[in-house]
DNA sequence: ACAAAAATATACCAATCGGTATAAATATTC
DNA sequence: GAATATTTATACCGATTGGTATATTTTTGT
């Protein structure tokens, strides 16, 4: 690992959680020296400008997520345990996306929603990516007769994400750790209804 | 209605959609000044400055879904009447707030949530209010014997709000305005059978 | 350890930011 | 319609923005 790469990804570190917390707009040059303790030479010369670093600290605060998903996909166990054991990601893993800014999708999908036309497209990809490994969970516990045959995995897995996002919106903005908790115990009965046989 | 009182009104509705697409910090004086066709001079002789402003386009974007909560809960009939009137408020308006930038208490929560302590303060307390009339329907329709004596109201109330948003972040996303739909139809079916004895 | 290459710091740029003092123009009141 | 009060336009302010050319320092390969 060169020099340059250790710098590009510690640059990043540091500079992701404030992304997520202020926006790229919403981040200034200096917010970034000050944070790195490097000069903007540093930086220039790291990355071609401020919208490639954005897109850098994107992929870095969404790795968080994918690591959690991808395990909870890989555990051995039934189905219903995958889903389970994603849902479990999110009730243990709040409190860090809480410190941390909130869940890195949102905010750029709000910020990148009406201009940035990269970072917007990328956040769709991972939505329905997110959605069709959901799906694939639900499918796969639907063939193996785990789940009902007749329920849309589709529309389960939309649910889950819809449900998730806005529990994490209202959890943030009246500063309610407890009902997230709360709202995802009430989810993932409701989702455990809506799919067991 | 003095000439002043007409320009802000005028400022504002030409701004609000803007404030809610880019955010206050995304907004800049000379796009406040192009939107009007005044000048600062103008927008300085009505607002104090462009945090009050902000918060005054906020206050408007918010008015919209007021109204169209509370012509649900005054709307007559029992419980679920008013529980599928607000459903259906949201399914008639979705298309004029994806056009308008998205639910403005997301992207204000969103913006406001890591500064702006003002901005965020009101998020809350609009949040709560919105929870506290969902709460008040359901316990209506519990007193009336319509709804399910055991069931929480509060639990209800925050699973309806976080699937709302969660839904308009998901469909606004991936740019799908007919799962919009289907996730609000789920959404409602799921609830109607937590309530309905 | 030395030379070449790469990475970082410094000093600067034009453009834009939010905001204001003042002058001009427009409403309002009588 | 004239006098006054209010509203809007003009011209400017210092500060900050993202970005760059160049000098200096630090790695790296030998």
């Amino acid at each position: 690992m060169s020099k340059a790469d250790r710098t590009k990804q510690f640059i990043i570190e540091r500079v992701a959680p404030i992304f997520n917390k202020k926006g790229a707009y919403g981040t200034s040059l200096s917010d970034i020296t000050t944070a790195t303790g490097l000069t903007k030479g540093a930086i220039y010369g790291n990355f071609k400008d401020k919208d490639q670093l954005a897109l850098a600290c994107f992929e870095h605060n969404l790795k968080f997520f994918q690591k959690g998903l991808y395990k909870a996909l890989a555990s051995t166990g039934n189905a219903w345990t995958k889903v389970e054991r994603f849902f479990q990601f999110y009730k243990d893993s709040f409190e860090q996306v809480y410190n941390n800014g909130g869940c890195a999708l949102m905010n750029s999908s709000v910020e990148a929603d009406d201009g940035y036309p990269l970072l917007k497209e990328r956040v769709k990809k991972t939505f329905e990516n997110w959605k069709h490994e959901l799906e694939g969970i639900i499918l796969e516990g639907q063939q193996s007769g785990e789940f009902k045959a007749e329920i849309e995995a589709s529309d389960v897995a939309n649910l889950i994400i819809a449900g998730i996002e806005g529990s994490i919106l209202l959890a943030k903005s009246t500063q309610n750790a407890r009902g997230f908790h709360g709202l995802l115990n009430h989810l993932k009965t409701i989702v455990e209804k809506e799919l067991k046989q």
